[in-house]
DNA sequence: TAAAAATACTCCATAGGTATTTTAT
DNA sequence: ATAAAATACCTATGGAGTATTTTTA
C-alpha cells in the first residue's frame, strides 16, 4: 500500500471520476486507472462501483477512503509542521514594545523565548500605542504589545494583562489613611502624569472628565522610578498599574485602590488583522498565553 | 513522499538502528539507509542524529515520526476494518421487498440473518418490482426481492421460490365443486385483483387475453386477508400464490388449482448486472439458497 | 578492530507514458 | 457518436540487491 495509490483513488472519488483526478495529480487517465486497480488487488476487494460515467463507492471504499483521506492530512501535516520548525530555526520576530511595563511583562518571555529559539532573532522597538499601530498596519512588525483599545477592524490582539490602576500617594498625604478612593477626590490634587505618547495619559484625563474635572498637572516623566521618585517628593499624585506599582515599592509612598470609575491598563499584543504570522510570532503568543494566560 | 520510506524511517527509530530496522521491513540495511535518506531529501530536513550505534530523533523526526506512525496506523486500520467487513462484522444491507409475500418468504431468513450477522445493518425498503428495479439499477439497493420476468441484461437473479397461482372461491360458487379448473373457465367471473402497481396484476391480465377475454374488476386491494375476506364474501374470484393462500385458510373459500395456462409466482432475489456484492448481500443470498433452494 | 551506516554499482521491476480497445451514454 | 475507463505495450526511472568504503565506539 503506497501514498501515491491512495492520493489516485481519494482523487477519484474526490473528482467523480478517472480522468478528472487524472489532472489533479499530475498524471494520466491511464495511471490513474492503474493506480486503483493496484489498490483493490492489494486490498482484495473493489472500491469502486463502476456505474457509468461517474463513481461510487463500495463500502469498503467507503472506508478506505475515510482511511486515505486521513493518510494523506497527515502527510499535509508534516510539511506544515516541518515549515513552521524551518521558521522557528532560523526565522526573524520584529517585535514593538510600549513605554511602559515592558520588563515587568516580557523579560521573562524573552530569556525563555532566546532559550527555546536561540536562532530567531528578535528586533525590538519601544513607542507609544500610537506609533506601534502604524507600523503594525504597514507590516514593520510582526507583532505590538500595547494598551486597549484599539482599532477592532484592522488589529486583532491576545490580551496579556489587565491590571486596575492605583493611587501612589506620598505617605504623609492627607489621602493615604484612605481605603479606597474615588476620582473626585484627587480634584484638588496636582497630578504627575506620563510623558507625551503614553496612552495611559488620555485615559486618566478622560476619567478625570467624567468626574467634572481637569487636573492640574505638576510634572511628567517616561520613567517609572523617577514618577514614583516625584510622588514620594511630595510634588503631586500619580496613577500606576497595580502591579508595576508593587514591583517599585517605595517605603514613603502608599498605593490606593482607585474607583468611580475604575480604570484599568489592558496590556494585549496586536498584530494586523489577516496578516501572516511567521512562526516566530505564533510562538511568542503561545508562550505568552503560557506565562500570563 | 511514499509509506515505504515512512515504514522504514518509523522502524529504524523503533529497533533503533538502520540494521536491524532492516530485518523487521524484511530489507537490506543498504535500502533502509537510502529510504531514509530519500525522506530527508524530500523533506529537506535531517531526521535523525547519527550518534555512532543507534539513533536520535531531531526535533523534525520526532514531528515525522509522530505523524508517520498516525500514518501506517490508519493503513493497519484499513486492513482490519476490510477484515471485518469481510467477516460481517460490520457492514450494511440495502434490501428491497416485494408488496406480496414477504412476510412468507422471508421473516425466517431476517431472524437467521440478525442471530448470524448482529452488527450488519438492514435497510429495506418496499415496493412494486418496477421501482425496485430501478433502485438497483441506480445503486440504490444491494439487493432486491421480486417477481420474474426481469430484465436479463441488467439484472442478474437467484431464484428464490416458484409458486403456482390458484383459483379462490367462495366455498358455495359453483366452481368450488371442481378438482381443476382453466382460465377460460374464470371468464364470466368477477375478478378481485391487486392494487396498482403489483406484478401479478398484469400476469393474470395476460393470462385471461390468452384465453380471449378481458376479466371484470369487482376489486382491487393490496391487502392479501382483505383480498381473501372479499372472495369469501362472494365479490368476486381471486388468483394467489399457492404457498400464501394456505397460510390464510379462511373456511368459507376453496383453493382450487388452475392450468391452460399455469401461471407462477416466481420469486427471486436479484441484483445488478456486475454490480459489486458486498459481503452481506452475499450472505444473504447463501442463507436464502439454504432456506429456499 | 569490529560494528554499523553510507556509498558505489548493477539489475530489473514497475510506475508512468502512448496508443488502442472496450464500455456506457 | 462521444466520452470515459480499461487494457496492451513500451520505456526509463528508481528501488532493491551485492559489494565496498567510511565512520565511530
Amino acid at each position: 500500500m503506497e501514498l501515491r495509490n491512495i492520493r489516485a483513488f481519494v482523487e477519484v472519488v474526490r473528482q467523480d471520476g478517472f480522468s478528472n483526478a487524472a489532472k489533479t495529480v499530475y498524471a494520466t487517465q491511464s495511471t490513474v486507472s492503474k493506480a486503483v486497480k493496484q489498490l483493490e488487488d492489494e486490498l482484495g476487494v473493489s472500491l469502486l462501483d463502476r456505474i457509468g460515467h461517474g463513481v461510487r463507492l463500495t463500502q469498503a471504499g467507503e472506508l478506505v477512503f475515510r482511511r486515505g483521506v486521513a493518510m494523506l492530512e497527515q502527510g499535509t501535516q508534516i510539511f506544515a509542521e516541518l515549515e513552521e520548525l524551518r521558521g522557528l530555526e532560523r526565522g526573524t520576530l520584529r517585535m514593538g514594545f510600549p513605554l511602559l511595563g515592558s520588563n515587568t511583562l516580557f523579560a521573562d518571555i524573552f530569556a525563555v523565548f532566546r532559550q527555546k529559539y536561540p536562532n530567531v532573532e528578535i528586533q525590538m522597538v519601544e513607542h507609544g500605542g500610537k506609533r506601534l499601530e502604524e507600523m503594525l498596519l504597514v507590516g514593520e512588525l510582526d507583532l505590538a504589545a500595547s494598551l486597549l483599545p484599539v482599532d477592532g477592524n484592522e488589529l486583532e490582539w491576545q490580551q496579556v494583562r489587565s491590571e486596575p490602576m492605583d493611587l501612589l500617594v506620598a505617605a504623609e498625604h492627607p489621602l493615604a489613611v484612605r481605603e479606597r478612593v474615588s476620582f473626585s477626590d484627587l480634584k484638588e490634587y496636582p497630578f504627575i502624569l506620563y510623558a507625551q505618547g503614553f496612552a495611559l495619559n488620555p485615559m486618566i484625563m478622560d476619567a478625570c472628565k467624567s468626574r467634572g474635572f481637569t487636573p492640574v498637572v505638576a510634572a511628567q516623566s517616561s520613567q517609572i522610578e523617577f514618577i514614583i521618585g516625584l510622588v514620594a517628593a511630595r510634588l503631586g499624585i500619580a496613577l500606576l498599574p497595580r502591579m508595576i506599582a508593587e514591583q517599585h515599592q517605595h517605603p514613603k509612598t502608599m498605593l490606593i485602590p482607585v474607583d468611580s470609575p475604575a480604570i484599568f491598563w489592558e496590556m494585549s499584543l496586536m498584530w494586523r488583522n489577516g496578516a501572516y504570522l511567521p512562526p516566530a510570532a505564533r510562538a511568542w503568543l503561545e508562550l505568552t498565553k503560557q506565562r500570563w494566560g
